[in-house]
DNA sequence: ATGCGATTTTTTGTATGCAAAATACGAAAT
DNA sequence: ATTTCGTATTTTGCATACAAAAAATCGCAT
């Protein structure tokens, strides 16, 4: 990806951490990498460091191993989401929404709509990502963009979180209808400047999110995200 | 400090950064701090890493650089610290809190009770964050007590952004008084489980810190934490 | 087998070397 | 004076060296 070492390091490890490749508490140690991707030490580190400051691995004495999380970090994660993606909507209905934006708001709305009825479940994760994205900008504050786009960092907690090939149990399919209303119902709160209808709406979207954990650890599903969730002793 | 090499730089470079010492734009050079502080470029590049996660630093092709912030990502980042503080105690509320906690909580009432009164602002600061970071682990959520404590790491964001030495306006001393009322407020909304009028206390509380900062650019007192913001043109 | 210590191996933290990239500098042209 | 271009200098990104710390291994006693 990058041209630089470290980029393209930090790209893999995170990618393997996602992907449950490099399962929990799994010690990372920056010598064995560096001949396996065929670097040296240093922009190894480099990249380790960064994972640690996205959370995804944590720094002992001597050593970055990939972190775990309880169950109970899942769901915090999820409503942190919904909080901060709240605030970003509420802002950008108190602030206004100018035609252009809303109207290509409604086209992501409309293609998003086209997915999930036509069921192409491929697509719907980069739409749905996108649209979130997206009303997230609308609010016009750096930081606040910037918090929500990390608060996506934990893999089991972005908007997206349970790929594709996940979704076609029933349950999973109604969750989207759910899920798209809510998409429809915050743009028109948005577009009429209800800041706090479209703030509470957010978080009440990201409980959807709870459900569809709820059920993949009950039915036993393993989407490759909970590879970073410890087991309940 | 610590031990290691790169967490005494780290120290002392983010204190250089928040004091104003390094004003913003400055370009950090590696190879030009090594020297300066006794140590190879190794640790110095660690240390500058971190910082740009932080957010103190950005890093454009090949350099880091003291980021300077507009005056309207100072009320956001205040208005973030608001947000999740507000939603820690909300939680804390809902989840109820046990009676040491609560008693802990009262002596620090009465601790800022006193060092207001009697103008003891050098023991202020200290207590008033011990206050804040107390209520905002009453949440039980480690992901959020993360969030809240990242929130205070634009220096002018936290709790007590603004030191003592710039407290003896007589505005301040009114701004020290009316945060005490919400502080006494916020432990009586959790103690009885009022979760949103918690929160919404706490988003009030951060308001203030609006004021405080407005004052100071208007009065063109200039706290060192100023130094990050850049001159409206 | 199991626990404990000493020894060997691995790995880290830091320093440094080196080529390539970026920057600073300065002369020539406008 | 300002711009442009070529050269010299600095600085970076990566590789590697080395001592000290950590971890793994092994022997030995229980």
């Amino acid at each position: 990806m990058g041209d630089l070492q470290w980029k393209s390091v930090l790209y893999q490890l995170r990618s393997q951490i996602v992907s449950g490749e490099l399962t929990c508490g799994t010690k990372l140690r920056a010598s064995h990498l560096a001949e396996e991707m065929n670097a040296s030490r240093t922009p190894i580190s480099e990249a380790l460091i960064k994972l640690e400051g996205e959370g995804l691995l944590v720094r002992d004495k001597s050593g970055f191993t990939v972190r775990s999380f309880a169950l109970s970090d899942v769901y915090d994660a999820i409503d942190l989401r919904g909080l901060l993606e709240g605030a970003a909507v509420q802002r950008a209905a108190e602030r206004g929404i100018d035609p252009s934006d809303l109207n290509s708001l409604n086209n992501l709305l409309k293609d998003l709509d086209r997915v999930i009825s036509e069921g192409e479940v491929e697509e719907y994760d980069q739409l749905n990502l996108d649209f979130h994205k997206s009303i997230t900008e609308l609010s016009g504050s750096e930081i606040l963009i910037a918090e929500v786009l990390r608060s996506y960092r934990f893999p089991f907690a972005g908007p997206s979180a349970f790929p594709a090939r996940f979704h076609d149990s029933e349950r999973f399919q109604a969750s989207l209808v759910v899920g798209q209303h809510h998409h429809q119902q915050v743009v028109a709160a948005i577009a009429s400047g209800a800041g706090s209808r479209a703030a509470s709406l957010m978080v009440e979207h990201a409980k959807l999110a709870h459900q569809n954990v709820a059920v993949a650890v009950k039915e036993r599903v393993a989407p490759p995200q909970l590879a970073l969730v410890r087991e309940a002793h």
